[in-house]
DNA sequence: ACCTGAACACCGTTCAAGT
DNA sequence: ACCTGAACACCGTTCAAGT
């Protein structure tokens, strides 16, 4: 449950249940979009849809947040909370790392509206404060200087959240799967004199596009980030 | 102009001029729609405004483009064409990686409703067919065998479009700047006691954290690459 | 053959009215 | 103090009617 959620109004005291019966809480708002989220996938998350799933009127939730973007930026700030929450320092840099990042990849893959919503936000909350404060750890744990360990910092968490929200756009929705036969039926065809380059690669691509290149590119990233602390050693 | 957009109908013969004048054409609406996107950024582009713009009724659209998702890819591959466009093959294969990768996170970054709607997307488009063409071409060229050309391209291209929408999202729109707010407002007065590693880095992260982490991942991944060819070249 | 205009089923958000 | 319901200004899309 979100514990800093910016209130509109000031501490409610007395709670009126909700005509179909059930009382309103942050807590219960940000769950229940949460789930509603993970099992409707794609077009699932609207204030409508929300306010029907919690058997209130959708305008009941502008009570408790002053806008979709609010409720948001507090749906993403738990889904940070689960996502830190499963992780154990191993007191090795490179597989903590390496957890983290697969750890966030797979939280917003199974909740894509929000990955593709609220990935690149900033909740300003405790949750997000929790996973920068640990995420830092592990590069200043591991050697690097302060400006470098931001830098990388950066470029670990912005690589890892803006693959979740591409994947979840390409690999989710009917239109990724449209566009996996793409590969198989379009490029896979292309005339060798016009372009070589394809059809000399055309079993590898048509293999390799329908997936994810997260797992490669943190692999990349990762070797990189070792290769310049065993240099900065020397 | 995209050459392979699927019509609906057969070829046209007469056009007749809309109310307003003007005769449409899919190369007419898909230059509107990127101007569109360019000039009001954000929610810019919806077919009421791209019909508006043009000087036609909304549902004329749909006898060029079978939906909005049709309207997209056109849009989308014609983007990649004029992205590619400006490329020139230097013969140093990372200095030609470099480049596209930088060139596509820039023409991204310039129409940033089409890279969050569109990044992920195949078009299965002709400028498209030349993009892949050249960067595989580019990486074969380097030395790497046809299963690694084709790993390294999906990292390599999927990073370049993930950062664009990624980063347009983020730097481009009053939440992103709200955002910025929140690293100098909020991270940088967290308790030292509470938050030893981000009170430790306070000043790093005001600086780098409203900047796009492009440019540093690219470097990183750029960095692997190259060690693992002259890895292999041994 | 092509464009228009009304209609349908949706959105987020506001605000006066109910309890 | 909190929830409801009507209303407003938007969406994408369809289809009969116009020219």
């Amino acid at each position: 449950m979100p514990t800093t959620t910016t209130r509109v109004a000031g501490p409610r005291q007395r709670r009126r249940p909700t005509k179909q019966g059930t009382v309103l809480t942050e807590g219960l708002i940000v769950e229940t979009a949460l789930r509603l989220v993970r099992e409707h996938g794609e077009g699932g998350l609207t204030v409508r849809r929300l306010g029907a799933a919690l058997g209130a009127d959708p305008s009941a939730l502008y009570r408790y947040f002053g806008s979709t973007d609010e409720l948001l930026l507090a749906i993403d700030d738990e889904l940070i909370g689960r996502c830190m929450a499963g992780h154990r320092p191993s007191g090795d840099w490179l597989a903590d790392l390496r957890g983290i990042g697969r750890r966030i990849h797979a939280t917003y893959r199974d909740h894509p509206r929000v990955a593709q919503l609220a990935a690149y936000r900033v909740t300003g909350r405790t949750h997000e404060f929790a996973a920068v404060e640990t995420i830092l750890g592990v590069l200043r744990g591991a050697g690097f200087g302060d400006a470098d360990a931001v830098r990388h910092y950066h470029a670990f968490v912005d690589q890892a959240l803006a693959f979740a929200a591409l994947d979840t756009a390409a690999l989710g929705s009917p239109a990724g799967a449209a566009d996996a036969r793409a590969w198989r039926e379009r490029y896979a065809r292309l005339s060798p004199d016009a372009y070589p380059n394809i059809a000399a690669t055309a079993g590898h691509l048509v293999r390799e596009m329908p997936r994810s290149a997260y797992e490669q590119a943190l692999e990349l990233l990762l070797e990189s980030l070792a290769m310049r602390l065993r240099r900065a050693a020397r």
